[in-house]
RNA sequence: GACUCAUUAGCUCAGCUGGUAGAGCAAUUCACUUUUAAUGAAUGGGCCCAUGGUUCGAAUCCAUGAUGAGUCACCA
């Protein structure tokens, strides 16, 4: 049982104890009251009375709040509630409240945790501190966890993530962190909308995962009985905007990428992106520039940001420099093996880093991008001209055939934003399409992209020209708030299952089988539609095994 | 996916070259009417992450696994 734990027990005990003497522990009509930094900024004046008692009775208050902190002394007593806004000091005693309310139900069944309303009047305590008194008391939530200790607070990071609820709680600066993401994202959503954008909502399950070189999440639809992909970039379709004339439109929301979880990768990730009828990515540099002054001036931060052991010059305008010169210059590789596709394999090998000899030039050069530049790109910086090859979305630089209209900005070593003049030659983008799909083939790379016919077929109705850039919010909020890790921006990242295997067990024994067939792999089984039970995803594949019985 | 480290009371942490468990906070009881992590006294609280192994004996040593963190690899 979840409530078996003996400091639970003990608090269950007292909340009946509640009922018994006719407070309900869980009442329902509960005005919030002022908030807490409200309270205290009003009675600032109370301090500077020559009195020696500071007091004012007159100014009535009522602050609501979890209690944090209980100092009982007798028959008087201090507590800290913290609300939305911060921390405000209580003061009761015995004499000013109802008769027996402080002997019987604030020292016995009020404690740290729960959550109460105040009412009263503001005084300076001795030490200085605007403090309520309290005149009336009401327990508005009681809490039945006790929460972490209260000077260390909760430390275990594994906690923190599962239990974030809790993190926000015990730890302010992280309350803090997810306000300034929330604040990012609100004034990005504002600069575009500014510039006249229009935010849309596309697709988050697509028939075909396209938009970016990822592996997708598959599910399924039961009622078409088709497999559907979680998008991994809504690219594509904001495009198909385009044509259908939305000259300038942006959408701000989740991705979700089957891979690896790290300290930058989270399976899924918010991301903006937007597009811009007749413009270049020159433009997209200019304007992403401007975004950045945007967020810097209005949020009121320093152009010089501390990033761990780092300082970052966030000052516009950014670096800006070519594809095969950052690997030359800051890569500090020599350029006749930068182009020399068996030169640069070799060159990589001598440095422990394997590639396939099928991959093209382009392909290769990434991998000296990847591995010599990627890292010591610390200021923002502006990577232009990428190889074609690697760009299957891009336009062609009309000067050089080689080489994409696109950039990506790089900060701190992690790559921010993702930019170029999009591909509108349907007739090209096919070609583009099926090389990508000739590179699965032959590599199996099973990230390279899948042909979107219908995505095709949209440009052959004319795309205007159009730029169009991705910018990866996380990331952007890790570099703003001095955060090293996703998991610190996100309020509820990914985590793997915690039950112990002998919980599990049981319930894959009893539950997690097919009634058909007996097939036990959970990720191929659905819940039955009526009643309980599992059965098999793939019919076909149920009725074969049920046969091979 | 590879390597390194961590996992002990509700929380924060000690626990030596192997001898069956300790503190602070929290809880319970008592004292205390201006405290600031209040204080003082007493009491209760443990599947030492799991499973094997070595050993007379394992929280401690070894192996495997789970979860988390950090480095690297892949990616945004």
């Amino acid at each position: 049982m979840i409530f078996n734990n003996q400091y639970i027990q003990e608090r269950i005990k007292k909340s009946e104890k509640l009922r018994e003497i006719g407070i309900n522990p869980y009442p329902n009509k509960i005005q919030k009251g002022t908030p807490a930094t409200q309270f205290l900024a009003e009675n600032q004046d109370l301090l500077s009375i020559e009195d020696e008692i500071k007091i004012d009775q007159s100014r009535e208050y009522t602050l609501t709040g979890r209690i944090k902190l209980m100092r009982v002394m007798g028959k008087a007593s201090f507590a800290n509630i913290e609300d939305a806004s911060g921390v405000a000091q209580l003061y009761f005693s015995r004499d000013d409240l109802v008769e027996g309310f402080y002997n019987d139900i604030v020292k016995k069944l009020f404690e740290v945790g729960d959550i109460i309303q105040a009412k009263g009047y503001p005084f300076v305590t001795q030490t200085g501190e605007i403090t309520l008194h309290c005149i009336e008391l009401t327990l508005v939530t009681k809490a039945i966890s006790p929460l972490p200790e209260k000077f260390h607070g909760l430390q275990d990071q594994e906690l923190r993530y599962r239990q974030r609820y809790l993190d926000m709680i015990m730890n302010s600066e992280v309350k803090k962190t997810f306000v300034m993401r929330s604040r990012i994202v609100s004034l990005v959503r504002r600069f575009f909308e500014d510039h006249h954008f229009l935010e849309v909502e596309t697709p988050m399950m697509h028939p075909i995962p396209g938009g970016a070189n990822a592996r997708p999440f598959i599910t399924h639809h039961n009622a078409l009985d088709v497999e559907r992909y979680l998008r991994i970039a809504p690219e594509l379709y904001l495009k198909r905007l385009i044509v259908g004339g939305m000259e300038a439109v942006f959408e701000i929301n989740r991705n979700f990428r089957n891979e690896g979880m790290d300290h930058t990768h989270n399976p899924e990730f918010t991301m903006i992106e937007f597009y811009w009828a007749y413009r270049r990515y020159d433009d997209l540099m200019r304007i992403t520039e401007a975004l950045f002054d945007y967020l810097f001036d209005t949020i009121g931060l320093e152009r010089k940001l501390p990033y761990g052991e780092l300082e970052i010059d966030f000052t516009t305008p950014f670096a800006k420099v070519p594809y095969l010169q950052s690997i030359t210059t800051i890569g500090g590789v020599a350029e006749e093996i930068a182009t020399d596709k068996i030169k640069a394999i070799s060159y990589l090998k001598a440095n422990g880093v394997e590639v396939d000899a099928n991959l093209s030039l382009g392909y290769i050069q990434a991998e000296l991008f990847d591995t010599f530049v990627e890292s010591k790109l610390t200021n923002p910086t502006y990577i232009t001209d990428f190889p074609i090859d690697i760009s299957p979305l891009a336009r062609r630089s009309d000067e050089n055939p080689n080489i994409a209209e696109r950039f990506e900005l790089f900060i701190a070593g992690k790559e921010i934003a993702n930019g170029f003049s999009e591909l509108n030659d349907p007739i090209d983008q096919y070609e583009r399409f099926k090389a990508q799909v000739d590179t699965k083939d032959a590599t199996g790379d099973d990230e390279a992209m899948h042909m979107d016919i219908d995505y095709v077929k949209a440009l052959s109705y004319g795309m205007t020209p159009t730029a169009g850039e991705g910018i990866g919010i996380d990331r952007l909020v890790m570099m703003l708030t001095n955060q090293h890790s996703i998991r610190d921006v996100l309020l509820f990242p990914a985590m793997k299952p915690e039950l112990p295997k002998e919980e599990l067990l049981p319930i894959i024994d009893a539950e997690m089988i097919c009634k058909k067939c007996g097939h036990d792999m959970i990720e191929d089984l659905k819940p039955a539609k009526k009643g309980k039970g599992m059965f098999c995803i793939d019919v076909n594949a149920c009725k074969e095994r049920a046969t091979n019985k």
